[in-house]
DNA sequence: TTAGTATATGCAAGTCATTTGCATTTGTCA
DNA sequence: TGACAAATGCAAATGACTTGCATATACTAA
């Protein structure tokens, strides 16, 4: 078995199940962020099952362990991508949904205003663009 | 009645029903934005009564109008509010989910990367910042 | 390697936001 | 004012997500 997967839940102190490491894998996998559902399909076509109230669970420890966190895509369900990517954003096309990447991010002068004007602590944060991707334009 | 209310609503080419005008009071009314129960609430406190179903419909249309547009702040239900606002952002805090609104934001940076990398053409961004308002931290 | 125990899982049923069908009401325009 | 398309209320449906509970499984200590 991918030797990763086994250090991400280690490290999380997390049982290693076969349904923790069907949806690790099932997110590892994947280029952009997943929903449940979607996550439920690729562990099928994989060979394998895993109920949908399981997937809900394990997403939510993985959320508050660190390992995934949920992103928003104005969508009506949430989404789950790893959280061991590098910081970046969604580019979310209207047309055809296609969900794009960007590593950029340099929201220091907005953040620092936040700060000093409503004395905010910023944890993290979200930005996602929305329009039309390169096909649908 | 509130002419500003007509105007927003002609200008749409909506009618002028008691629904649509106490939903658009509603929202023009919040200082942040609301959710369908919510508005439904306020819309009772005004003792005035439009159904649920009504009001999700009426929400549909104000969004494919321009009127208002859904914002998603992480939570399980979805906020809108009025278009008519300047282009601002959020500030949503984790323990007590107050939310607040932040002006700046130039990203034209980042844009102008998003546009030239990836062919894809921007129409809007959602930018939320999560962490610790001044209260609660 | 094995028994013991806390934890994870599957299944079925529940919850809750949002949507939809349909009969009735209402706004608009001639 | 009358006609008619569009809007609304109500009730029922949908669909994502959650929960209760009995069973199965991973890990730990001996």
């Amino acid at each position: 078995m991918n030797s990763m997967i086994k250090k991400t839940l280690q490290g999380a102190n997390l049982k290693q199940t076969k349904a923790r490491i069907a949806v690790l894998s099932a997110l590892e996998e994947s280029k952009v962020p997943m929903d449940a559902s979607e996550i439920h399909k690729q562990i099928q076509k994989s060979n394998s099952d895993v109920d949908l109230a399981t997937i809900y669970r394990i997403l939510e420890k993985f959320e508050a362990s660190g390992i995934a966190h949920r992103v928003n895509l104005n969508k009506d369900r949430f989404h789950y991508e790893l959280l061991s990517l590098p910081h970046h954003h969604h580019v979310v096309c209207k047309v055809c949904g296609k969900v794009q990447d960007i590593q950029d991010c340099d929201l220091s002068t907005v953040e620092q205003s936040v700060k000093e004007n409503l004395g905010f602590a910023i944890q993290n944060h979200r930005l996602e663009f929305f329009g039309f991707c390169k096909n649908c334009s």
